[in-house]
DNA sequence: CGATATTTTGAAATAATTCAAAGGCAGTGG
DNA sequence: CCACTGCCTTTGAATTATTTCAAAATATCG
């Protein structure tokens, strides 16, 4: 019997629960076992590129743990950072035969790659999956408006702390079922000038940002990459839209 | 036989050929016959709402003629424009119950409303139908990163001229089939305070970039509302991201 | 035609960038 | 182990793009 485990599936065993795609997938059905067992685990480092924009779009990638940045660069050598993706979301919906988009691994990271052909022919076999991979891509298009409304409407001071918010919100998320605890102990694994090119601005002024809140009391740094968030009302007031809806899925 | 047609369907015959939603609906279904039969007309004057941020969404909207700005609206009176979508492009896909945006009418509009339930009913009955559906929720996901990169990246200068080639596309695609000509006579339907709130701009820093593209003769306004490209290559050493494919659909 | 809203242009104020330099942190090799 | 190197972060001062405030010109609508 153990012979019969396709090798991929019993490689990604433990690491398969922590995909998205692997918790929408339906493997009632056969493409649905197919797609499941054709996934493969690909490791990277701090840096290492996962999909380069231009490239021909061949698989979907599904993150098991770290996070990367999905970017777009300009021809003057400027870049957007267009969002940060960690365990439990996907990356490589591409409308086009190439990626429109690079992503970059800004920690180790762990990702599942399925196949574009295997993902189609599973997402046409199964309504269910079908349904819920709609649904992750909706969610993908509420976050890019959220982060639209940040970028046009708000000053580099609110920016900031809506992008700690919106943090916030997705390391909750990813640690559902955890001990609990720590829900303001904000990780950056990214760097400043990538929060710049997220955000439209200069690591300069995302640094001075960053102080002014330091220096009214709202947060506190532990390192520059360890953000703990002193008065959670006070910044929401400053970057709140509302409420900030758990999101999940990205491109 | 004149009888077993649908009322809706019979009625809405001339306009449904220009939904985007009729065209890649799969009529070869129950499910999509349905759907079909299930639509109705509304029609809307310019600045009527058609849909509101926070109302229970219940409709898919789908553009037959006539162009609508996708909005969110900020606590302290800001708004975000986040599309502006014409015929042959849809509204209303929401991850939650509620509509997250507000669509509102720029000029007269005929929109076909799909009740949401007969939608998704639709969409599991027909692999093909989801599939072109997915491929237009990707397409708008690509479409939010465009804006995101000029937003983001861009000067005032640089986002007008991105704005303008955007148009030039979008009504370059609704004219397909056409008498052909008139690519680059730009319709602008919409005022300068939503191209202000489209790009996190001001009315003033709108209206003084057009000025300065008119200046150095790239572009010529006969009125307000209508815009000549006059040389189109410079206008894209301006705001031109290499291409700007054709992008359909929109949420 | 008059009343109202939109667009354009000007001048002053401001937010953010650019240029510049110092301080902190991590990794490497002597 | 410490010092050196390189990168990232922070802070300061000058510059610039965009906003704000204000008013005139133009278009729109009843």
């Amino acid at each position: 019997m153990p012979d019969k485990v396709p090798i991929a599936a019993t490689k990604t065993l433990g690491i398969k629960k922590q995909g998205i795609i692997a918790y929408i997938n339906d493997e009632t059905t056969p493409e649905g076992r197919l797609l499941s067992s054709l996934s493969q685990v690909r490791t990277y480092q701090t840096g290492d590129l996962l999909l380069k924009e231009g490239d021909t779009a061949t698989h979907i990638l599904d993150i098991a743990t770290g996070t990367v940045s999905v970017s777009r660069h300009g021809v003057n050598g400027r870049r957007q950072v267009l969002g940060f993706v960690g365990a439990r979301q996907f990356l490589g919906a591409a409308s086009t035969p190439r990626y429109p988009n690079s992503v970059t691994a800004l920690t180790s990271v762990q990702a599942l790659a399925y196949p574009k052909d295997a993902f189609s022919k599973a997402l046409d076999a199964s309504a269910l999956f079908s349904q819920k991979f709609r649904d992750l891509l909706v969610k993908i298009i509420e976050a890019r408006d959220d982060h639209i409304y940040t970028i046009g409407q708000r000053v580099a001071f609110e920016q900031i702390a809506a992008f700690l918010l919106h943090l916030r919100i997705a390391q909750a998320g990813s640690k559902m079922g955890d001990h609990g605890g720590t829900l303001d102990l904000i990780k950056l694994p990214m760097v400043r000038s990538d929060i710049g090119d997220y955000l439209g601005l200069t690591v300069e002024t995302v640094s001075r940002a960053f102080s002014q809140l330091k220096q009214i009391g709202i947060i506190h740094f532990s390192d520059s990459h360890e953000c703990e968030i002193l008065d959670i009302d006070r910044l929401k007031a400053i970057g709140g839209r509302d409420d900030f809806t758990e999101r999940r899925g990205a491109l």
